[in-house]
DNA sequence: CGGTTCTGCCAC
DNA sequence: AAACGTGGCAGAACCG
């Protein structure tokens, strides 16, 4: 059984319930607006009560439903994202002879408009309608419950969809995770920032001029070139700088400053390293994205083209190492930091059941299990030599170390030459779990017909080779990196669905309330983190053990989820923390 | 002047 | 050594 919500007009909303083929069950319930979190809060508090698997929610996009209902306080169990199904099983290959990814494309295939607000609920569903009108989008959805049946009519035509259909629950509840993490927020300590920033950069000073120790250190750059106007902030006036001392280098970036050798090095590195820091994640930043102790960014589920996460405003994927003591637990809270070892690697070696290359993972260490096998001498080579298979590297010493990853593991490579081969082709590849990449581009076919006809110059043809070989390379690592990111979402569910447990057996855990959580995180153990390959949870400290016990075991289900019985290892480092700088 | 592209660097 | 995947972002540089 599934509920479908769906607005009808700017101020209500029709609750459909509906069977499993998409069929409705009972005449929808219209409900205001304003009365929609009462009856989704109510719907979960009966399930529960009653012991009831929970009902799932179907909507169009998590993000703005799931994020008003967060703001109000309410919080679900299960959930369909519509729009972010809709683009999976349109692509996939495995439902390409379905109706559903041969018709024409709707508004479904859209991606869903970014949130604009910070964490307000001014910018609720309702609101968004009424903007979604004026901007001329048709007032999408209310096909709703239609568009859920087409998906559910597709999938069924799918042999053998155990796969996709744990896709589309892991990157359902994972749009839950991403509403809940932008909700509860990454507990930040604004003052353990100021005085890192302080450190590095001096006291704080107004937007727009240098703090005092990058304007020493540009003094210092200005006397060393004996040039009193140039300015380490313009990329041209420094190339031109140091060209005039001598220095022939064609660009102002840190890996061609450090191969030479003059005293300006080091100090303009060092410019270049804190004026990094004051410009990216400097005070501005802090006033823009620190709201009360928490900062908290936008994800953007399957916002990468390999389904990996992206993120929109405030650069949560990049947090630099510089600052993450600011990241830190509440008083009577602790973090718990995870991150799986090696992921990647592993991912390959279960995805082409490799038994060999797995067996290597077998240790903590897979690099060291690669070594451990007398494949090459050092860590560092086997690390080199993995990740440029992963990502296709044919030069230097990734290159060089090739051949004897392919003698060693022939399977793994095999997989990834054919994802590489495939995307020269022009052909789509899938993950592990059915997500598949996007066709090339008009402009990369344009190239490589214009290539192949008979007049072709030597210029168009090297250039469609060019462009073939990087797409190769996009859908070797395609396939390695997405089932990553498929894995991941597991992993995250399986730990969701284990916090919430927590969260059952202690109803009234009176407990630290957590600083500056709204009502629905400030007492129990939830996600406030998500990277790729890591996690961390903020809880409270009595609960911190059993939290990591669950993250480790939740990491051993999505293996078995994804590889069955496949005898591929996902160990994770750990670690619980007040600091998230503390982890590793 | 505002909008777009480029440069350089951060994360995994 | 700077080729070899996925992203985001700020400020400079460029352009109409």
């Amino acid at each position: 059984m599934a509920i479908v919500l769906s607005r009808t007009n700017p101020t209500s909303v029709t609750a459909s319930t509906v069977d499993e083929r998409g069929e409705l069950v009972a005449a929808p319930i219209a409900l205001e607006f304003a009365k929609l979190a009462a009856f989704v809060a109510e719907r979960e508090r009966a399930q529960a009560a009653a012991g009831a698997a929970a009902e799932r929610w179907v909507w169009s996009d998590s993000s703005r439903w799931y994020g008003d209902l967060l703001n109000a306080g309410v919080r679900v169990q299960r959930c369909h994202d519509l729009r972010l199904s809709h683009v999976i099983l349109r692509n996939s290959t495995l439902a390409a002879a379905t109706d559903f990814a041969r018709a024409a494309p709707s508004d479904w295939s859209r991606p869903a408009e970014p949130l604009t607000a910070a964490v307000a609920p001014v910018h609720s569903a309702l609101f968004d309608l009424a903007d979604t009108m004026a901007s001329g989008r048709s007032a999408v959805a209310e096909d709703s419950v239609a568009e859920y049946r087409r998906q559910l009519e597709a999938i069924a035509a799918v042999p053998d969809a155990g796969r996709l259909r744990l896709l589309l629950a892991a990157e359902s509840v994972g749009a839950l995770i991403a509403a809940e993490m932008r909700n509860a927020g990454l507990p930040w300590r604004t003052e353990v920032h100021d005085a890192i920033l302080t450190e590095e950069l001096g006291p704080r000073v107004p937007y727009g001029t240098r703090p005092a120790k990058l304007e020493a250190l540009a003094g210092r750059i200005r006397n060393l070139l004996g040039d009193n106007t140039v300015n380490p902030d313009s990329p041209q006036s420094m190339l031109k700088a140091l060209n005039r001392a001598g220095l022939m280098i064609t660009s102002t970036s840190r890996w061609e400053l450090a191969e030479y050798t003059h005293p300006v090095i080091a100090p303009l590195l060092e410019y270049k390293k804190r004026a990094r820091l004051l410009t990216a994640n400097g005070w501005t930043w802090m006033d823009q994205w620190i709201i009360d102790g928490r900062f908290h960014p936008d994800y953007v589920p399957g916002g990468a083209a390999t389904g990996r996460w992206a993120t929109s405003g405030g650069g949560a994927l990049q947090l630099p190492r510089q600052i993450r003591a600011a990241v830190t637990a509440d008083p009577g809270w602790k973090l718990v930091v995870a991150d799986a070892a090696q992921l990647e690697p592993r991912i390959l070696a279960a995805l082409s059941a490799d038994t060999s290359m797995a067996a290597a993972g077998r240790g903590v260490d897979m690099y060291a299990g690669i070594v451990a096998s007398g494949v090459v001498e050092t860590r560092d080579q086997a690390k080199i030599a993995m990740l440029g298979a992963m990502y296709g590297a044919t030069t230097g010493e990734s290159g060089r170390l090739m051949p004897k990853l392919t003698r060693a593991y022939p399977r793994a490579i095999r997989l990834v030459e054919q994802a590489a081969r495939a995307g020269e082709r022009g052909e789509l590849v899938t993950t592990w779990l059915g997500r598949s990449s996007a066709p090339p581009g008009e402009d990369w076919r344009e190239a490589q017909r214009r290539a192949s006809q008979p007049g072709a110059s030597t210029a168009e043809e090297s250039r469609a080779r060019s462009r073939a070989r990087d797409w190769g390379r996009f859908t070797r690592n395609f396939v390695v990196q997405g089932s990553a990111a498929e894995w991941a979402l597991c992993w995250m569910a399986e730990l969701r669905k284990g916090l919430l447990g927590i969260e059952a057996r202690n109803p009234q855990a009176p407990g630290h309330r957590a600083a500056a959580s709204g009502p629905v995180f400030d007492r129990v153990p939830h996600l406030v983190f998500f990277l790729h390959d890591e996690i961390i949870v903020h809880t409270p400290a009595e609960h911190a053990e059993e939290v990591a016990a669950l993250v480790t075991d939740a990491a051993a289900t999505s293996g078995r989820l994804l590889f069955g019985d496949f005898p591929v290892d996902f160990p994770l480092g750990i670690a619980t923390v007040e600091r998230y700088s503390d982890a590793k």
